[in-house]
DNA sequence: AATTCTATTAAACGAACGTTTGAATGGTAG
DNA sequence: CTACCATTCAAACGTTCGTTTAATAGAATT
């Protein structure tokens, strides 16, 4: 699968592509163009253009899933710590605010498709991060959690990592030159972990519901 | 200029399409037939597409600024009504979770092109939105911020909501339907504010830093 | 040696797109 | 009535795109 066939040669140059100028605006024969190959090949090797940009997202998946495992802990690893892990880890996934790789880019691009068929490629990708996640915060709060906090102290937390990849126009705006120092991933994924951890106090002495109140 | 002119029409029906399918997919065919306009139209009135695409961007804009504007508050509003009122108002204007406007649409699909010149446009939406947000910061915590961190709180805050847009995929995925209930506008704000004030807490009591221990 | 399969190529096809043309329409002013 | 102007229209233009064809060369197989 690593080898230098033609046919990865192909999805090497359409990665790229696709990813910076998304998948309508990426001609086949720019792709083959780079890749040094026949448009015909395009046929040959994926049948048509959809399937190849198919195949480009599952290769992305792939080769991102390989590279920066979220971290395994051991026993005795403090809860807190285990939450900057996560976050610096998803912080350098995303690799906020400087240039990502294109697979990153390229699953970013497949995340805010509300209806095609690549979404649940990319679902598999955030799935098991998240899960991860909530099992994360149960550690974090003492005493149980009503599930549907879970999921939104969850989406706090990864939202306010997402968005230093989604808003980087914002970003961009307001943040002056003089101050990026500030905003690597470390000083982020300090700040995250520090404001989330905060978050999470007002959960750790919450009443869990007897089933008779429900709302 | 909410006259019913050809010119109004065609960008009223240039709106919801570009805000789906995207400028290179929004043909000016499908636009004119959705406005029973010729072709020609779009010459005659904008020049040519990127044009139509452009004015349709500021006409999103304006009629996106005049709705939803954010609260004006009393002397003695506390500062976490406050901050609870931005964060509805806010995500009231993604209208999380739900069908949004063609402007929101279009304005969030602009929000996260990173070369275009639409860029500006957006910033003027966002920046004075960001700035409020920085002020209520400042009221929210006790002391003096360092500026990056006011930037980084302001972030932490405006992740957690955008999240609730960007993110759709994975909440549809997460989420399960019989929980959606637990999920509106008002108890997202609830716990993000919630979350959020917790949060604060970290910088209530923290410490400036003189002059000269700059970095 | 003859045949078959794999891989690659130049060239063209048909469709869809943004754009343009040139005429027709209708109202208004001289 | 005539001339003028803004507007609308059907039709076509030129380009680009994804796709397909038919031919070719080499390797593998019989």
């Amino acid at each position: 699968m690593r080898e230098d066939s033609t046919k990865n040669r192909i999805i090497e140059a359409a990665g790229p592509i696709f990813a910076e100028v998304g998948y309508e605006n990426g001609t086949v024969r720019d792709i083959c163009s780079a890749a040094n190959v026949n448009v015909a090949s395009i046929k040959y090797y994926f049948g048509d253009k959809k399937n190849l940009y198919l195949e480009t997202v599952l290769y992305a998946r792939q080769s991102r899933a390989e590279r920066y495992p979220f971290p395994g802990w051991s026993e005795e690893t403090p809860a807190e710590e285990r939450l900057y892990d996560f976050v610096s880890s998803l912080l350098r996934r995303l690799t906020a605010l400087q240039g990502a790789p294109w697979q990153v880019n390229l699953l970013m691009r497949e995340l805010m498709k509300p209806n095609e068929a690549c979404r649940l490629i990319v679902q598999e990708y955030f799935q098991p991060m998240f899960r991860g996640l909530l099992v994360l915060i149960d550690q974090l709060v003492e005493g149980p959690l009503k599930e549907e906090d879970r999921l939104k102290i969850g989406f706090s937390i990864i939202g306010q990592c997402l968005h230093y990849r989604y808003g980087t126009a914002v970003m961009d705006l307001m943040v002056p030159a003089d101050m990026r120092d500030s905003f690597e991933i470390e000083q982020l994924a300090d700040h995250i972990t520090k404001f989330t951890m905060r978050g999470l106090a007002s959960f750790s002495q919450q009443e869990v519901p007897t089933q008779n109140e429900s709302e």
